[in-house]
DNA sequence: ATGAAAGCGCTAACAT
DNA sequence: ATGTTAGCGCTTTCAT
């Protein structure tokens, strides 16, 4: 029923070694052979079966991708990047969601190992000890992209978010402004907490104590943004530096709502760089992250780490710049 | 190095079959032989491996999501609501992006055939005659979620385009608006070709012939959706019908930066109905299109093919609402 | 209830 | 340059 490689030997009357070396471009094949065992695969319209192709050769040309939501713009600007990469080394993706749930993460793991992927891509999570002790023990390559993690000795990139942080957080306090609501979004425990060093670092050499000035509020979403709007008030806030774009705009909203003007009386920057920002008016001001690079090159990291390549750096640092726009002064 | 079946099997003192029996739930299994098994399994920390047993068994538990861009709003909607579904019934998915180009398209669905996945969802797309050929032929369970098509004998879930384009159309014309522009996104010609006949009979219905008010445009994103601002304005348009939500956004962003009094002087309904209609200001008027139900019922659909179940309706239309924000009078 | 053995469709030595 | 053959790790008859 199906044509399988050994009707195509017989067909074209050689050894199904043969024909295995045709498919796989091995070059010792005299051409005229190569074209009888072509044509034959074209007349039976002979499709190769992947699934013997990696129990055979251990390889399965399939990478998995752990993410935490892929309808998040965020994660899905990483993942498009990704693909696009895995596409042209001619890997496919099996991508799972697990809502940042480190039950489901690890599931997640288990069942792409079991799947004999030959990679695996983290897109944010937070990689619990579980985990760490399965990629441990697994020995498959593993990368981590965008999630800012990097305390760990596996191959990740990012944008460095203490620098960042302690950018904008260092602007915003040079112009006076020094009252600043941290809005985190629960993506990276991690990152948030190096984000926090970097700003307060900004308070430093500002010559002030951030304690003293920095607060936090946690808002991952629209409605949730809307809803901390009235503790920014409450607490005298004069700008927000908020994780997830969406919260940004639902903050933005809130401001609307209690007629505070913006950025006059409260600036806002967020720091996910969804093509959102520049669809809602004013415009937000954002840390310009390059989602679909860090997902680019997280996956050509992972090529070669699958080819056995050397690489120089297995934590590599994308550039990152920071858009002002209509929600700063 | 990696244990495999055989090793439980030794150290269990059964047999490969007993072994495989336990793993698959086969009741046939004395329970003291099975708790035997599963600990030497757990002791062994044995797991399947699914390439090998995908061969034996001609069973992958992945299926295939062909997708023209998972960054899009829309298409990562419909994504997560399948993946849902597919992790309860224990399936993996591969994604691939397509951007809509044929060529593509089509080499994502032979490259998923051979890697044996059990069925395969296409997204949007517009399927050419070369892929139903191979549909045809591969005899892999496919349905199409969201996109329109149901012209062909290809099971299908959408919600009925046809009718939401009349009653929206129908809902202007009452209230003595005629020069509405239809903006396509060329998701899917053959959707956007039925959205046309509704709004015609709209016109019909109300006693107008169609033809002499109705256009068309074509926008796809938030720039070009400001681009045929212009466009709009020349040919006196007061209302828009457009398919892509943030080409929506666009055209009322152009709108802003013409002075135009929206709704009063041009009202606005999108069709994607993406989170971002109610992430503007004002907020889009939109058809309520179920997305993630969409993928959801989609991915069900398939699983049940995939079992060979029987099925009453292989084309399964889901109710849709009309939501009437700030962007209509 | 359990075991023996024949594949599943391919790759990869090893021979020639 | 080509063929032979032994697996890859599992499922699945078929016996018992």
């Amino acid at each position: 029923m199906t044509v399988t490689i050994y009707d195509v030997a017989r067909e074209a009357k050689v050894s199904m070694a043969t024909v295995s070396r045709v498919l796989n471009g091995n070059p010792n094949v005299k051409p005229e052979t190569r074209k009888k065992v072509k044509d034959v695969i074209d007349r039976l319209n002979y499709r190769p079966n992947a699934v013997a192709r990696g129990l055979a050769s251990k390889k399965t040309t399939t990478v998995g991708v752990i993410i935490p939501d892929i309808s998040d713009l965020y994660y899905s600007a990483l993942a498009r990047g990704l693909e696009d990469i895995a596409e042209m080394y001619n890997y496919q993706i099996i991508i799972t969601n697990t809502d940042q749930d480190p039950k489901k993460e690890r599931n997640a793991f288990l069942n792409l190992v079991s799947k004999q992927v030959d990679g695996i891509i983290f897109l944010g999570g937070k990689l619990n000890s579980d985990v760490l002790q399965d990629i441990e023990t697994s020995r498959v390559p593993v990368v981590i992209c965008g999630s800012g993690e990097e305390d760990n000795d596996i191959p990740n990139v990012n944008i460095n978010y203490y620098e960042a942080a302690k950018e904008v957080a260092g602007k915003l306090i040079a112009d006076g402004t020094k009252n600043i609501c941290f809005v985190t979004a629960g993506y990276s425990r991690y990152q948030e907490s190096r984000m926090i060093s970097g700003m307060k670092e900004a308070y430093e050499e500002a010559g002030f104590n951030g304690d003293d000035y920095l607060m936090t509020e946690d808002a991952g979403d629209y409605e949730k943004g809307k809803e901390i709007f009235g503790k920014l008030l409450d607490n005298e806030r004069d700008a927000v530096i908020v994780i997830s774009d969406e919260a940004a705009i639902g903050i933005l909203h809130g401001g609307h709502e209690h007629g505070v003007a913006m950025p006059q009386r409260l600036q806002i920057i967020s720091c996910s760089n969804t093509r959102l920002v520049t669809m809602v008016r004013p415009k937000i001001s954002s840390v310009a992250v390059p989602l679909y690079d860090l997902g680019a090159v997280g996956m050509r990291l992972l090529t070669k780490l699958m080819n056995e390549e050397e690489v120089d750096t297995t934590s590599v640092e994308l550039p990152y710049s920071i858009d002002y726009r209509t929600t700063t002064r």
